[in-house]
DNA sequence: GATGAATGAGCATTCATTCAT
DNA sequence: CATGAATGAATGCTCATTCAT
């Protein structure tokens, strides 16, 4: 890479963080382009030269800090040490959790911005099939039963660990634990026949 | 009341409708006091006479809506015709979902803006103890127990039923309830013994 | 009419005084909206009250000192005093020349501002029948060919003495007013028979 | 001419031809310096080692443009085979006019820049002498009624025609030029005693 | 010569808030 | 009590110009 390139390279994600920072502490809407460039030391211009607008520097730290969560629990958390896949999904649940009681500010960002339709097109835009990894693991072959599921686990998991993790509210983590394996459990549980 | 009285409420009370469906039409951040003045037909001075500014609205707003929602649960659930604590839940929660579905800007609002926080302070702050009361349906004596279901249950199923109602997404509302009934029997199901 | 009208209405003929000054020393396009308010003493968000921007501004201000020119020219030229259509248009235009000459600034913003569809439209919003009015001195029934008259007239000796008035250039207006009656009586002689 | 040579006057040229056409569509204070390196396909840096400014390439657009369309007058509009001056003047401007109708975005051009001061100039500056050339066909030997006739010619014919070539209005160019050349007819015509 | 990343002053516009009427 | 004109700090964004490579 020459010398120029390492150089805006370095700029590109020198205004990322600082974006990152600033959006979890004082809020994306809080958050001025201003404070940003002020924050990471360069002209206001040069923002515009990375990114087309708040919106778009929101949505590429959405993907690039999705794709970091993703890429940990592939090769960090051990789920192929388990046999079924609830207890792959809880593997992979307990990397996520451990990663995010880390990077409270990750957890933050995540919970603020991550809805299902954006999660949705940062898994989809990524050149990883994480979809086809999840369903993998859940070992099923009905593809809505498998995206509902994985929606479901989403969504309980990060709306409820929020304020567990970040608050201690309304209570900690560690006892919040069990009830959200039998959560887990209960959302894994075979289809009751109609 | 007299007349004087009698105005200032109906001023207030235009003034908090306006503003609530501007910001569940709108947003938030989009919208002005200058719209919800333009809209209530007032001068933009007598919002200041009525809200320190556009947070206390806000706030005061959820409050409101929160107990409109619970006062409807407990007079026409139905919950008390049913034995189990299960059921009881399960019933109460399908009265709030028809509200919800019946009026989607109310969702919109509650999801954006109903943090566990949030919900926790107007709760507490209504003249009704509805955390009794959820407690009653529950059956249970351990407080923490109770407060950390009751938690989970709003947290999962707000979370899930948001993008489900309002955008038929991952599947459309019908489709999801027999995973969304397992989910609340999962949540309630007895303590495993450890 | 209220103090707090008396006090728009100086506001707004402050802002329109100031605005038609920089016009016509910087130019249009280098007059900015923080140059008409820092010079007009008041504050930025004002202008906004009164013009939606720059260009609603300066259309505004085109109608309104083409109607004080016109103004003048029907109360004070003496036209009325003159038998013939030459003679009349002649004194016309004398007037309006003594008006410019008067106020060579209202000239300039004239010349560079006033093309024949922006004067058609000043003309046709007026409460004043200015067409009729001409045509009327013209003693013309045929329409078109009044139009391209007063077509013809407005143009040419616009653009004409523009440079003569504001520059001596090519010679001073004394110099070349003959040559302009006689431009006036070439321009209206009678149609030449095909 | 050295090849390193050659290229910087196609890069020059390249240059002109682009900003020419866009300020006479997007106009002059709407095109950036960057709309036209774009456009004509080069670094930013490239444009300030060929002008100083956007004014000065406007400038010398100006004065390139009105030579060509001069050197179609002398060479291809066959006023020598007319006699007296007025039939001459005639030729040269129905040549004039059928250069702009063929290309409305010179007359655009033409029209937004070109004052009598910046005419004067360009003419000035060129190797030919036009200003002897117009005078020798005028067959005048008094040199400042020979300038003003220019300048009435040029300018009444240049602001008339403006608006009628380009926007039909008020009048097509075929039913305006019965009038044009009695205008110049009057403006040619000898001199009043006085 | 040529490049294009970086700059930052400058612009139009918005809007919460105040206060004289 | 109610009004709405006035404010001006703040924001997103542009663009002519510079300069290291």
């Amino acid at each position: 890479m020459s010398k120029v390139e390492e150089n805006k390279q370095l700029k590109l994600s020198r205004l990322m963080e600082t974006a990152f920072s600033l959006f979890t502490t004082k809020g994306f809407a809080h958050t001025t382009i201003s404070d940003i460039v002020r924050e990471a030391d360069m002209a206001k211009g040069t923002f515009y030269l990375y990114f087309h607008d708040k919106y778009e520097l929101q949505e590429r730290l959405i993907v690039w800090k999705a794709e970091e969560l993703f890429r940990h629990v592939v090769s960090e958390s051990g789920y192929e040490s388990y046999d079924t896949p609830e207890d792959k999904v809880i593997a992979i649940i307990n990397d996520i959790l451990e990663q995010l009681q880390k990077n409270p500010r990750l957890l933050k960002f995540i919970n603020k911005n991550l809805s299902w339709g954006v999660f949705r097109r940062a898994i989809d835009r990524s050149e990883n099939d994480y979809m086809s990894f999840f369903k993998g693991i859940l070992g099923l072959s009905d593809d809505q039963r498998a995206e509902i599921l994985i929606y479901l686990i989403i969504e309980c998991v990060s709306s409820t660990c929020h304020s567990v993790i970040l608050e201690q509210n309304p209570v900690d983590l560690q006892t919040f634990r069990p009830y959200l394996d039998r959560l887990i459990r209960g959302i894994l549980a075979p289809e009751i026949e109609k």
